[in-house]
DNA sequence: TGGAGCTATTGGTTTGACTTATAGCGGAAA
DNA sequence: TTTCCGCTATAAGTCAAACCAATAGCTCCA
């Protein structure tokens, strides 16, 4: 017994034939007699009777009518449902994000999405990302939203990185110095490293920073664990520091100068991290879509 | 979407992973696979998370497990149903039967089964044999029990025709009529046909009687509706008349004796009329069955 | 590092669902 | 009556898709 057939008896006896049934359900009539004939065989007994006219349902068929309308009204029911959660009017989602992006990307992402879509439930996970890699995997969010995760290509087969946009990094410096009234962009090199404020150890920007300025000693004289701290200093006069883009947008401070660098090596990505095989919610895949595009 | 892949859905979550449900499932775990991968791409979203060590339904897979389960109890209950039906516990029929047989058959036929099925619905209706021919024909009644409807085979390829047993035909003639007493059984052209008590045209034991004394004239002299009022002529004296062998058993009257004819003739065989195209109900089956071993 | 567990993929076989064409029936119209 | 028209059932052939066995590729654990 399959949901197929159920829908093609029904439909024999709404349209009260064969080949009435078979018109509006491009479906041949033979095919509706093969399918009658093989629920018939299943359960037992005549279902319908053939007038030379039509045909109409005995009493077994009209049992059968009655559970055939329940299952494919469920049927109909969850489509809906889908539907629904295709068409954004429900469902829900979760993502993880990092925090050097989160305060600067998720008003402007989640606020117009909860907006234009308010059926849908989304929750947002803030760390860091050796912490949302493994819920990515287990499942507990649906994706994570990160930067140069690349050093976890062992999992290349699971997992699948998907580069969203590319963040230019800005340096921040104080008003009035060196740096910033010089008429040309500044190279990176031109940082004395002593003054350069960094991110604490785990931060993907810090990495990347580590990793520019590599040549540097290990032990920074000023670190602090968030970019809003890390400009308070910058304003406080005690030194300069690198900021993506993005948070350069939000600072409140007036004595704070952002420049972008001379050069094209002074930017990070900004990836998707998903499993490979599991597809994103649609719900996910619009508010990604509204990422990549801005 | 078929009842078959929600089927091995629910199987695969509640075993936990696809092997171990193709192991219950009769069914390798790459159809498994496969089947989940077509639901998958149905429904627009992933509908299980895939951990080395089995898998976990993901939200959307929640929604469709609920569903999934609605349905697939009706379907049990649907199969229950027709289960109870096959095995008698309930279902319901209808069937005609003739007058002349109906008083005779029916208690024995009726009260044995009523007893053992009592779940069953079963409806008669007594009719003569042209009007319970249309009646087959319409789906009024399922079949009809009934005598010698050979008339009818312009209709041989919409009805059928079951023989169920055979009936003798006797003799019933008042205590100490000529032919009563004689030591060999009587001939049929020994009686005087002036002195037989016919049925009235119409019910089929009349046509038979008619075609064997086919010679005699056709205003009878007595004529009546039932075998009941012929054999209350018979034992009046006013004539004989010729009962089948079912109806004599249940002769109430001490001056009547029935004797059965010399030759091989004199019987009648009951039918079974059934559409040739639908089979009976179960439960119609099994009345029948009992019948024909009688 | 190898083995055991899992799922996905591949290639090939087979089942079975559908189509077209046709037969066979009953009823209505000519 | 006979002819035609509508209906369903059957037959034969085609094709999709469902399934299986084998295998690959992965993770975890010993």
């Amino acid at each position: 017994m399959e949901l197929r057939q159920l829908e093609s008896f029904v439909a024999i006896v709404e349209e009260g034939s064969l080949s009435a049934a078979s018109k509006r359900h491009h479906l041949s009539q033979p095919a509706l007699s093969q399918q009658l004939q093989a629920l018939e065989q299943e359960l037992g007994e005549t279902l319908l009777h053939r007038h030379p006219r039509g045909i109409e349902p005995t009493a077994a068929g009209e049992l059968l009518l009655e559970h055939a309308r329940v299952m494919l009204a469920q049927a109909e029911r969850l489509q809906g449902e889908f539907n629904g959660r295709r068409e954004l009017e429900s469902g829900s989602f979760s993502f993880g994000i990092i925090p050097t992006l989160a305060p600067y990307l998720l008003p402007q992402l989640l606020g117009p999405f909860r907006k234009s879509h308010p059926g849908v439930m989304v929750s947002v996970r803030e760390s860091r990302t050796d912490q949302l890699i493994p819920m990515v995997i287990s499942g507990e969010i649906e994706f994570a939203i990160l930067s140069g995760a690349s050093a976890e290509d062992r999992r290349k087969a699971t997992l699948q990185l998907r580069e969203l946009f590319r963040e230019p990094l800005l340096l921040a410096a104080p008003v009035g110095h060196p740096l910033t009234v010089k008429k040309n962009l500044p190279h990176p090199e031109e940082i004395d490293s002593s003054e350069l404020i960094h991110l604490s150890e785990g931060h993907c920007l810090a990495d990347r920073t580590r990793r520019i300025w590599r040549g540097c000693k290990q032990d920074y004289r000023l670190q602090c664990d968030q970019i809003s701290t890390a400009l308070a200093m910058v304003s406080a006069g005690m030194g300069v520091t690198i900021v993506p883009k993005l948070a350069s947008r939000a600072i409140p401070h007036g004595n704070i100068v952002c420049r972008a660098f001379a050069g094209k090596g002074m930017e990070r990505p900004v990836h998707l991290l998903k499993l490979r095989r599991s597809r994103l919610t649609p719900a996910a895949e619009k508010l990604i879509a509204s990422l990549v595009k801005s």
